[in-house]
DNA sequence: CGATGTGAACCTATTCACAGCG
DNA sequence: CGCTGTGAATAGGTTCACATCG
């Protein structure tokens, strides 16, 4: 993210395929395009045109089949693309094929919730470890594992070679559970905390923050109320679908 | 910014403001600011320059002050920003002066956790009504409340002016609950299955899909473990900070 | 003929750099 | 003098429109 790199057909190296720097946007839309092929492929689709799968995901088509095309082309023209193989091009890309272990960190409401969360599991990403302070909740079984210890964390992460964390603790633990993420090497962060964390720049951090989510509602909400009526009533299409 | 127009004295209107398009990116950040700001406050702050909210907050000083005047000016040279002002200004821009009420449907795992989280209730959203459909739930107490079928939904709606809804059912029902708050009235949805919903164009979908955002970061996993290592070994600020 | 893949145009957003004010 | 507010420059992303190919 820091450097970025030419893309396009450069000269000496068309090796395995051009993966140049796929863009950040892109990213976001290739997780949610495989989502949408899989629900195809279980109802036994074989193939979809672009803007088939693009009114499925709730974008642009021609946005749909720019984003693929930094992965390659690996669609036929006047046909579409092969349902099975746009997966397994999608699940290479984001480098689901090997399946990534994770911790989670906060055994509370939400983190019990997250590690109950089937969506996890069924997607490529395994929970291996639950950590909190708290010595009430060591020991307990959440979701099939054991409370542990966050002080164990370093020696987990390494045992089952844990990429990515995930933290669920109140805001005023966060920090001082992400630097020791860090330092146990973990180097992709999920945070749900409401605080920024400060990370190095190597480690890569994303946020979930509810309370955001509502108040951007909320100032469309109050924009909606400000300005009275001026559309005709037609249901149409779909809102913009935010986060990313 | 579709339109722009002066800012500062303009001649005949300077009535409110001049509330004008502020950017989506902006509004986004706008949350995150006041979120950092209500936390100078309660340590006592009284004035931030944008340098130092900005670092607080993760941004550019820039993107920061550009934001803001978005808003209009509220700042003083050479000194900063008054927080309690700023916060003020804030929450007026959000729409958080009037309380939002909530209401959520799906009281599994996430959504008894969603309905426990305190950041809601802390920061102008009170979620006043719970639903399922199961009815081995209805009338379970759960954070306070009494879950409700799911066909109370537009008496409730209507009875507590519900402006924004939240859905965390299993995907295979999220598009019909969907459909339902959309006929009870409600413009605004917080949507944590995983699917594309289709709603009327008036109405706001915002969507945190928790895979997705774990794809991300597996992404960048990938990516940092494909090229060694190249830069020095410098700890520095933070990183991305996802979402949105 | 029909759908992909893509240059070019467009729009949005970020960053720079400094004028201008307190 | 320091910091805000903002035009201008740049970067990033989206959409259009069409040449191209199966």
């Amino acid at each position: 993210m820091t450097d970025q790199q030419e893309q396009g057909t450069e000269p000496c190296r068309p090796s395995k395929n051009d993966r140049k720097s796929v863009p950040e946007a892109t990213v976001a839309r290739l997780a949610l395009y495989l989502r949408v092929l899989n629900g195809l492929a279980e109802q036994g689709t074989q193939t979809v045109s672009s803007e088939a799968l693009a009114i499925a995901a709730g974008v642009n088509s021609a946005k749909l089949r720019k984003d693929l095309s930094h992965l390659g082309s690996y669609g036929t023209r006047g046909v579409g693309y092969e349902v099975l193989i746009l997966i397994e091009q999608l699940s290479q890309a984001l480098g689901l094929t090997q399946h990534r272990a994770v911790a989670l960190v906060g055994v509370g409401n939400l983190g019990q919730a997250l590690a109950g969360y089937g969506g996890f599991s069924s997607r490529g990403f395994r929970v291996v470890a639950l950590f909190d302070a708290d010595p009430q909740r060591i020991g307990q079984r959440v979701a099939g594992l054991v409370v542990r210890h966050i002080d164990d964390l370093p020696a987990v992460v390494e045992a089952e070679s844990v990429s990515i964390g995930v933290i669920a603790t109140p805001a005023g633990a966060a920090q001082h559970v992400c630097d020791q993420l860090v330092t146990a090497g973990v180097t992709s962060i999920l945070n749900f905390a409401p605080v920024v964390l400060s990370v190095p720049e190597a480690v890569d951090v994303r946020k979930v923050d509810l309370a955001v989510e509502l108040q951007i509602l909320s100032f469309h909400e109050q924009r909606k109320s400000e300005l009275p009526v001026e559309s005709e009533p037609e249901l149409a299409s779909n809102g913009f679908q935010g986060v990313g």
